[in-house]
RNA sequence: GGCCAGGUAGCUCAGUUGGUAGAGCAGCGGACUGAAAAUCCGCGUGUCGGCGGUUCGAUUCCGCCCCUGGCCA
């Protein structure tokens, strides 16, 4: 599988092995599931999907909320299907909560009642995230350093089946789904470049025109808006915003991710099968080359 | 040319009745088990425009100079 940072040319790095096997591309990315949240996904062009079949693009609707659990069990049936087909799966993607998910283990969740769920969480919607903490000071100390997604999930969680989340975590562990071997993927410094281009590019692509459309379209609170820039681009296209002081703006909050993404995969995805590329080193090709052969020996 | 306001962190600014200074943003580091492009935690990185003077001690007071903006010529 292929992870790392954003704008780190994932994407450019799965269909460049395209040329060594019949391969298709999972891709384990959050915001590129959605349909019609397009441009400032960053979804793969025409010429990638071309040159492999992709699949979890363009899966949910826009209102839709997903989840990594939910994610890995489609992942894996989609792997099935490739390998059903003779073709080599690659997971592609920078969501490294979704590759634990798959790779990693999850814990068997209780079975939670849908109506008590949701009248939790319209109770806990107006608490401030102080108060939360406070309430994990009490029910599930270990999770109390989190934060408030987090902190809403121990308090649900113990809430609803009496159980801490951190017990669970460790007396439910279920067996990871799959195993990989992990590229990542990172230029290095001149990311902050690419992440500059990449947006001027989506400016001038005319995601402003799309991010208005949508506004008419998606109601506010869709979880499709929560990606990297949208709410900015939205503040734009309502005269809040200069074009310069959104392009500005986006450039910041997305170098901003690709570091929360570099600790990531710096810190939690310590394995041994574990390869780091950066494409900036002019022999990239020989070692991604050579990773390859590794795996497919 | 004269008068006024200003020059302090990468940026926008606060402050020191004289004891070498602190906020926001940016940046850096970290956490992360079913919302993760989410949600949080920690860290100040400095010739206080320059040169002199007064002083035990000047970023602070005084003088000159430089730079920026405004007003008057």
């Amino acid at each position: 599988m292929i992870c790392g940072p954003t704008a780190a040319g994932k994407t450019f790095a799965a269909t460049w092995f395209a040329r060594l096997a019949d391969v298709s591309v999972v891709s384990a990315d959050s915001r590129q599931l959605y349909k019609e949240f397009d441009i400032g996904t960053a979804k793969p062009t025409r010429r990638e999907l071309l040159a492999a079949p992709h699949y979890g693009i363009d899966v949910l609707a826009p209102t839709e909320r997903a989840s990594s659990a939910w994610w890995a069990e489609r992942a894996d049936a989609w792997i099935d299907e490739i390998v059903a087909s003779g073709r080599t799966p690659i997971v592609v993607g920078g969501t490294g909560l979704y590759l634990r998910a798959l790779f990693g283990a999850l814990f068997e969740e209780p079975i939670l009642d849908h109506a008590s769920r949701a009248e939790l969480q319209m109770i806990l919607k107006d608490y401030t995230t102080e108060e939360l903490r406070r309430w994990v000071a009490a029910l599930d100390p270990a999770r109390v350093h989190l934060g408030r997604t987090q902190l809403l999930r121990a308090i649900e969680i113990s809430l609803l089946t009496g159980r801490r989340v951190s017990d669970l975590h460790r007396q439910s562990a279920r067996a990871p789904r799959r195993s990989a071997r992990y590229l990542v993927v990172d230029p290095g410094p001149s990311l902050a470049l690419n992440i500059e281009m990449r947006t001027s590019t989506m400016l001038s692509s005319g995601w402003h025109e799309e991010v208005r459309r949508l506004m008419h379209e998606i109601p506010d609170d869709a979880p499709a808006w929560n990606a990297t820039g949208y709410r900015t681009i939205r503040e734009m296209v309502q005269g809040h915003l200069s074009v310069r002081e959104a392009e500005e703006r986006v450039v910041i909050e997305t170098r901003q991710y690709a570091k929360r993404q570099r600790t990531w995969f710096r810190h939690q995805l310590a394995g041994e099968n574990v390869t780091r590329l950066s494409t900036d080193q002019s022999d990239w090709a020989e070692r991604a080359m050579a990773w390859w052969r590794e795996g497919n020996a």
